[in-house]
DNA sequence: TAAGTTTATGCAAGCGCTTACAACAAGGTT
DNA sequence: AACCTTGTTGTAAGCGCTTGCATAAACTTA
């Protein structure tokens, strides 16, 4: 229809307040360079107008974007909406403004993203995790775009990184199964491939094992991509070996919603039949019934420190790394092996 | 560090491949207009380089984006993550990018949103649901940027929407309820001011009750913001009047989660002391138990098809608003009223 | 009152791209 | 051989903003 919408642009402003558009420019960024007088006659202007800057042509001469880029994995499910939700309020705040991208568990796709983002001038990106080339980091590095990794942390990483360590994590719920008498374990993971989160969980339960005595080698693990579907296929085939296992811990809450259903499914009662945990402790874990017994992990505050590390990054400040505590939830998923 | 990171740039490319400026930018945005010989040198010097394009300059040179904007009121739940993650993939399929923002539900901060969004150049704008000051649909129309509204659909509304009916949607619903006894209403809403779709539901029902010689005045209605929190505690408010419904109809699947988990607390069989239904159909409203009843909404059709219709828009045309068939789930949330 | 100092504003050169238009080459027509 | 096409590449003018530098105006200060 209307080929060319006339969008009021800087130089109207100007034109209509009588300035230049230097001065419209420092009033919308420095106000306090103008006098009062000045200031009103093109904030009216402004008003008048409706004007509002184009940001593509600020981020194009001004070189900043008071924006920061995050790659998430997925945004279906809550495991990362609480803490993303934290990071972005917390930004708001420092007058930051967010970008969100999804990779869908897929590096190739991250990559593209990091590249989509970095293009768009975002000031700096919020990643989840440490797993991907190194190339990638060079690039980053060349363009001055710093890099915050967040849902982890390893001691010695080069990234600054935000988050808790996983393998620790969930070391003293393995320790608790154990203790509890279980020796027959099942495992239900995302892939492990391309996520360092996911292998450090498995990791750090097979270590526990090795500790305790038991073969690291017979922790019957399944790697399926996150959904409450996926949880319960895997329990069921877990359940339908030979000898299916007392305990079923799950790398992340939203596969134990699957294997609870499953179980009900199959009439098992939990945990009298069968044990099953969790991770993350989303809102779901205490939903669900039996409430799940999970490792909780404070995602609001790894995001809130998150937006407050990335600002002093990009202001040129070096932040430490710093790791979070997480914590065992004891409900009621868990109990002693049903004795054969 | 490094105050002046070399990010090459299109002269750069140009240089080392030894033609102009506007040649490399047609070997990278169309293709088929170069010789077979300098398209190879160009991208050879683009590889060497590992040249990006800047996007900003890109987008204030050729005033466009392929960008599309949506704003939804929340990301925390499972509501609108499905069909927005249907319409993103769409739009990646069609060759755009999505940018998303959250209002909280709040309109002046979608104001808000709505400026900024356009102000990054979005070639259109997916919004959710109709209710906002005319002034922002005039703002965008004098820009040119086209708006697609969503998850509902009103016949004579003047913008081009996709969604269903969400008066219509409940009324099969609420027609089974009094059918099956209940003439004591409860309704969990999330707040009704600025929320079409929610006024549109409560509705519904009012007009069924009026219908079915129910005085529509007597529907126990409570707003509060959604969550399953907030569902429990209204669910609650709900049953402490000193004649409490039979059946609690839930504005959506969020707060039915709440509301069976808090009737469950209250040591209520449901649905035989109490019956609770949903609104979404959100994938928890399978996993909780008992199974919830409630009203099935096309949410990945609907976010396919909106990307379809907005890049239409994009393109000039004007396609005809759709509106999509919802249909009533019964599962076993819902039964007749426990005889008094 | 002249010189020095401190603001407040304007001028104009970019930022990194796209694209209308011009220039030219190569092959077809008459 | 003169003239057209058609197709490929280059030239250069913006796109809407920011910002270093220059200038003018308003105060100090002696």
């Amino acid at each position: 229809m209307n080929e060319r919408p006339a969008v009021p642009k800087l130089a109207d402003v100007a034109r209509q307040a009588g300035v230049s558009t230097a001065t419209v420019s420092r009033c919308l960024n420095t106000p306090e360079q103008l006098t009062e007088a000045t200031r009103k006659k093109v904030l009216q202007a402004v008003q008048n107008l409706g004007y509002a800057p184009n940001f593509n042509a600020q981020a194009l001469a001004a070189k900043r974007t008071n924006t920061v880029g995050a790659i998430i994995p997925t945004m279906e499910n809550a495991i990362f909406a609480r803490g993303l939700q934290a990071f972005q309020e917390e930004l708001g705040l420092l007058g930051m403004t967010l970008l969100v991208a999804c990779s869908s568990y897929d590096n190739e796709l991250e990559e593209q993203q990091i590249r989509a983002l970095t293009a768009r001038g975002a000031d700096a990106l919020f990643v989840i995790g440490h797993n991907r080339s190194p190339h990638i980091y060079e690039y980053l590095e060349q363009r001055g775009v710093p890099v915050l990794v967040s849902w982890t942390h390893k001691k010695h990483a080069k990234q600054i990184s935000i988050g808790f360590d996983n393998r620790k994590a969930i070391k003293p719920l393995a320790e608790k199964i154990i203790d509890l008498g279980h020796k027959n374990i099942g495992f239900i993971s995302a892939p492990i491939a391309e996520n360092d989160r996911a292998s450090d969980r498995v990791e750090g339960v097979r270590s526990v094992m090795q500790a305790s005595g038991l073969n690291p080698d017979d922790l019957k693990l399944i790697e399926t991509p996150y959904s409450i579907d996926n949880g319960q296929a895997a329990f069921n085939t877990l359940m339908s070996e030979r000898t299916p296992p007392t305990v079923v811990i799950c790398g992340n809450d939203v596969f134990s919603v699957g294997a609870v259903k499953a179980a009900k499914a199959r009439g098992y009662k939990v945990p009298k039949d069968i044990s099953i945990t969790g991770f993350d402790d989303i809102e779901l874990a205490k939903v669900i019934e039996p409430a799940l017994t999970t490792v909780h992990v404070p995602h609001r505050r790894m995001g809130k420190l998150a937006a407050q590390m990335l600002v002093d990054m990009i202001n040129n400040r070096k932040p430490q790394s710093r790791e979070l505590d997480t914590s065992v939830k004891l409900r009621d998923t868990l109990g002693p092996p049903r004795p054969q």
